[in-house]
DNA sequence: GGCGAAATAT
DNA sequence: AATATTTCGC
């Protein structure tokens, strides 16, 4: 694993584009694109900006094992393929028109999309640090998925803990009716008032120790590898831009000059190339660097019962999940 | 300023 | 419906 690790690092390194290239003028420290990806607000902020580059355009590399508050983490997540975060197309940046002029301010990150994949990292992630430390920042950080903000986390950890409330209550007291739906849970489920957040959440196993606010976790293990963590690295900082270019046409040219530079030519199923109803996108598929067995994550589009023409893009794995 | 929970917004 | 954002108390 290190070895690899520091294989995908050198090329990382050497395919990395001139300081010239991304630093153009003095004032845009980053790309657009980049920025877009990381949620750097404008670089006409003044104060900060100037002062020296601390700022890189680089990706904070490989993911800085957060060995600070972890308890004793014998086997932190698995650095892996941090899964880079896939947004949805929102855009649609109607009426004002301020794409146009003044972009880099207005601009909006577009909604994450919490793939079973990526929820899946959470959960680990949470498993990991154990519930105490289970906090935004600390698992966005271990979690190190790219583009990912403190925010994002933070409110799917609000709808997740909501969820295992609703757990706990019907494994363990059952009979009183604590929720008022009454309803299953793990399985059936018949909850109407929350019932969609089981499908995404049931995708992820709940580690035991979640459902018991008593003890800490005596085993942080990991409840099963990752399917994507068996190999494959590289590509973030791709991801990213791709992400950011989903929702923003405008600046595909940019992305595309990205991806030339990196070239990880497409040769994955894997982070399928997802598109809302944009008019066309060039063919944007990058792929995870599967090899052999790995069966990788199919397609799967799905009108959601009940409703009508929208269609939800559900990522999932062939394997495990 | 971060966290968490609830309310509210998109 | 699924996320994001805001508000508020800590």
């Amino acid at each position: 694993m290190r070895e690899d690790d520091s294989n995908w690092f050198s090329r990382w390194e050497e395919e990395l584009p001139s300081p010239e290239e991304l630093m153009p003028i003095s004032q845009t420290l980053i790309t657009p694109d980049l920025a877009l990806a990381f949620d750097i607000r404008n670089p006409t902020n003044n104060a900060t900006a100037n002062t020296t580059s601390l700022m890189q355009q680089n990706q904070p590399p490989p993911p800085p094992p957060p060995t600070t508050t972890t308890p004793s983490p014998n086997n932190p997540l698995p650095p892996s393929q941090p899964n880079s975060a896939e947004y949805a197309a929102d855009s649609a940046d109607l009426g004002s028109g301020a794409a146009g002029d003044e972009p880099a301010r207005t601009l909006k990150r577009p909604r994450l999309v919490w793939t079973p994949q990526l929820h899946k990292r959470f959960v680990d992630a949470v498993a990991h640090l154990g519930i105490k430390n289970a906090v935004p920042k600390t698992i966005m950080q271990l979690m190190s998925v790219d583009g990912l903000t403190r925010e994002n986390v933070a409110s799917h950890l609000q709808k997740y803990r909501l969820y295992l409330k609703r757990m706990q209550g019907l494994s363990s007291g059952g009979a009183g009716g604590v929720n008022g739906t009454g309803g299953g849970g793990g399985g059936g489920l018949a909850a109407g008032s929350d019932a969609a957040t089981e499908h995404l959440f049931a995708s992820s196993p709940v580690p035991a120790h979640f459902l018991h606010p008593g003890r800490p976790n005596s085993d942080h293990f990991l409840p099963f590898v990752p399917v994507a963590a068996l190999q494959h690295h590289h590509h973030q900082q791709q991801m990213a831009a791709a992400a950011a270019a989903v929702a923003h046409p405008q600046l595909q040219s940019q992305y595309q000059r990205q991806m030339g530079h990196f070239g990880q030519p497409p040769n994955g199923q894997f982070e399928h190339t997802f598109l809302a109803r944009q008019t066309q996108q060039p063919v944007h598929r990058m792929g995870a660097p599967v090899h052999n067995s790995v069966p990788g994550f199919a397609e799967d589009l799905e009108s959601a019962s009940g409703n009508g023409g929208r269609k939800v893009l559900t990522l999932f794995p062939t394997g495990d999940d």
